[in-house]
DNA sequence: ACGGCGGTCGTTTTT
DNA sequence: CGACCGCCGT
């Protein structure tokens, strides 16, 4: 068992400097790949062994839950020992816990929901019709972002400045985020923002608290401080002005978050903060090979607003970085699937492959040739699992049961499966709730006693009503026994099994088997609710060998062996929009999100840009993107995508290979069209004679006999399990290979024999 | 109450 | 090109 000192002992110089500057303030710019949270967790560890504080006593903050739970783990094994009691998350988990320990101070109740980013559409929707906004001049979606970026920036309400918002709604913008707060405490209830917003609030209003947590918090620690908005920052400084101890760590290359209102600015200006700060750059890089480094960092010295440092490594240069041109975006994911396919073949796995995307958008083409190919692959970071239609429903229910007073959740299920409750009713109920002060769910109740409201929807409440309140007596059931109740009763899981979208419906069926599940582990409802309010867990197939694919966002703190950057292109990576909102600063951000991409790679990266893309339904012309002619000469490599024609298995795809551009000093494809990648025709896979005949073609015979091998564009290779109608219409059920089971129309689906 | 049609719009999104 | 939303017709 190595020992802490020992540990200590082998991190290079600035790493121990680190760890063992504990007081005072420190920035610690920590580049990609350089043992940045080997030396978090061992400093914890090492503030906590050498009994400068109690585990109580520190305050460890974190971005996601997937760095507090890593950070917790390695420390609990560097100290050989639980670090229980120590005050390790989110800032939005720990904002959440403080809140709740003083809720009643501003005005809540310690059971107080979190909101959604869709809850809250939902909510200033309803503000922004009783105001009589119109509502496609000014969407609720778009006055949700602006609220959530006044509450980055700390501004309660009467704190926006005058003119903010501008002509919004009319100028009513501050008087609907005014009312939309009210609306959040009636409903007891916080949104993301509120997590931080009001622990900074009760701070700042509350002498006794600030005092008390000044004193506590000894040993303050943030990671990705380059990442921290203004509220974030208030908060920390708050409760860092007692010991002063506070070790900031943070790499102002990697900041891609300021368009959600991060403050570059905090990590630049953090000496000015806290004056007489101490630096430790950490550059030496284990991660990457030489080549990869130099590319990245020639690239990001083309930004001005930075601390500067050079990344190094000891190892060797490596590969060169690649570069492709293709024609557009299909041959791209044929290309780089291909190249998948080489790695596979030469004894890789699938899962050191990662395609990197500016957009989330881009996946479309590759998700369609991975499936035509048959390869494995995972989106990652696609969308969340509560963010599901499915599991918000399902919690909702779950929410309506724990609390009835939970009028979003009643909205949302009340009709949900189709009960005949519609829109007038429900604003019927929604009045009624309002003048007299109560839950919806009681208005409903009394509405369709007193006879209020008639007929089917006063029915069909009655018995929701009755449903509920029997639910609210097993309440204390396990959460995954009461939610199968719930689903059953309510007639959702039946709604689902008749669907007549089988596919659908049954991965919805399977996200409900998950979730409950996932329930299994939790006690009580309002731990699960927290829970699956603050925790995204997206990380369920990361053991599976399958490609993966995300945007460059969602990368961020990941590495592969080998990663393919498609789509860098002018206008897409940079991103056009990133230019016309934010012009140079735009520009730099979009050059650091190149950086995160490019330094993710351990072994290879290969970038690449189509000359053409298909953009809105149409093809665009697109030019390569001005970050590629800021690398450095020396550590790329021009290659080209080979033709393909007809190889076996009715495969098509293009390969690299270093052909004529290799190391060349001229930049050849910002002006030549050489014919290796001009368009071509891509080969059929079958000869005309192998076609099925349509059933259209030969009424008695339809080609298609059941069991027969069938390949399709789309859906790639698989069998045909049934047929249903005739003639035109035709039918076939056919079970593939990676696509699953569908139905699709004989007339149409271009069906080829395999 | 609700399905279907047609007009609009289209980055990134740790919590 | 497609998803989403609102409006309109039943």
């Amino acid at each position: 068992m190595e020992t802490l000192a020992n540990i200590i002992q082998n991190l290079n110089p600035p790493q121990r400097k680190a760890v063992e500057t504990t007081d005072g303030a420190l920035l610690v710019l920590a580049g990609a790949g350089t043992g940045k949270t080997r030396v978090l967790t061992t400093r914890l560890a090492h503030i906590l062994d050498s009994g400068r504080a109690n585990p109580n006593e520190i305050l460890a903050v974190t971005f996601t839950n997937k760095a507090a739970k890593e950070m917790a783990e390695r420390v609990e094994q560097t100290l050989g020992r639980p670090t229980s009691g120590m005050f390790l998350g989110t800032f939005h988990a720990l904002g959440a816990r403080f809140i709740r320990k003083h809720a009643e101070r501003i005005g809540l109740k310690s059971d107080f929901i979190i909101l959604t980013p869709d809850d809250q559409k939902t909510v200033v929707k309803q503000l922004m019709t009783e105001k009589n906004i119109d509502e496609s001049r000014w969407p609720a979606k778009q006055a949700v972002g602006i609220i959530s970026k006044w509450k980055d920036n700390a501004w309660t309400p009467a704190d926006v400045p005058k003119g903010e918002g501008g002509q919004f709604a009319g100028g009513k913008l501050v008087e609907i985020y005014t009312n939309y707060q009210a609306r959040l405490k009636a409903l007891n209830a916080c949104d993301f923002g509120d997590l931080l917003l009001h622990a900074v609030t009760l701070l700042k209003e509350n002498q006794d608290l600030l005092q008390r947590y000044q004193q506590q918090f000894k040993y303050i620690l943030v990671d990705e401080y380059q990442d921290t908005n203004v509220v974030q920052y208030l908060w920390l400084r708050l409760l860092a002005m007692g010991h002063r101890n506070i070790c900031v760590v943070g790499d102002d290359d990697q900041s891609i978050y300021a368009w959600r209102g991060a403050q570059v600015g905090n990590i630049l200006r953090f000496e000015e903060d806290f004056p007489g700060a101490g630096v430790v750059r950490l550059e030496q890089n284990y991660r990457s090979t030489g080549h990869i480094l130099k590319a990245a960092s020639e690239l990001i010295k083309n930004n001005s607003q930075r601390h500067g440092k050079t990344l190094w490594t000891q190892d060797g240069d490596g590969l060169p970085i690649e570069l492709a041109t293709v024609w557009d975006e299909k041959e791209e994911a044929r290309s780089i699937i291909t190249e998948v396919d080489k790695h596979f073949k030469g004894g890789g796995a699938y899962a050191d492959c990662a395609i990197l995307l500016r957009t989330a958008a881009q996946t479309r083409a590759f998700e369609e040739q991975f499936i035509r190919q048959g390869m494995p692959y995972v989106i990652i970071g696609g969308l969340k699992f509560y963010e599901r239609k499915e599991i918000r429903d399902a919690l909702a229910y779950l929410r309506m049961t724990h609390t009835q007073a939970d009028d979003l959740a009643f909205e949302r299920i009340v009709n949900v499966p189709k009960r005949g409750v519609g829109d007038t009713s429900l604003k019927t109920i929604r009045e009624l709730a309002r003048m007299q002060g109560v839950p919806m769910f009681v208005a409903a109740q009394n509405a369709a006693a007193d006879g209020t409201l008639s007929g089917k929807a006063a029915n069909a409440l009655r018995e929701f009503c009755e449903m509920v309140n029997q639910w609210q007596e097993a309440k204390t059931w396990q959460t995954d026994q009461l939610m199968e109740r719930l689903l059953e009763e309510s007639g959702y899981l039946n709604m689902l099994k008749e669907d007549k979208n089988k596919e659908e419906a049954k991965g919805r069926l399977d996200n409900l088997k998950e979730l409950i599940r996932s329930m299994q582990d939790y006690d009580d409802i309002s731990t699960y609710l927290e829970h699956i309010a603050l925790v995204t867990d997206t990380d369920a197939d990361e053991t599976s060998d399958a490609v993966r694919m995300m945007t460059v966002h969602a990368a961020k703190g990941l590495e592969f062996d080998t990663v393919f950057l498609p789509g860098f292109e002018e206008g897409l990576f940079p991103h056009q929009r990133s230019l016309d909102d934010s012009g140079a600063e735009g520009l730099e951000e979009e050059r650091r999100l190149a950086y995160v991409a490019i330094t993710r790679g351990r072994r290879r990266v290969v970038i690449s840009y189509a000359s053409s893309r298909r953009l809105y339904g149409n093809y665009m012309p697109t030019s390569a993107s001005r970050f590629i002619n800021e690398l450095p000469d020396d550590s790329i490599k021009r290659v080209s995508v080979e033709s393909y024609h007809g190889q076996s298995g009715g495969q098509s795809g293009g390969s690299y290979s270093s052909g004529s551009y290799s190391g060349t000093g001229s930049r050849p494809w910002q002006t030549q069209q050489s014919d290796s990648w001009a368009p071509r025709k891509s080969t059929p896979l079958f000869k005309a004679e192998n076609k099925i005949k349509r059933s259209d073609d030969d009424g008695a015979e339809d080609g298609l006999p059941i069991g027969h091998r069938v390949f399709h564009d789309k859906f790639g290779y698989g069998r045909i399990r049934r047929k249903e109608g005739n003639g035109a219409s035709l039918k076939v059920i056919i079970a593939f290979d990676k696509a699953g089971e569908k139905k699709l129309l004989a007339s149409m689906a271009n069906l080829k024999s395999a």
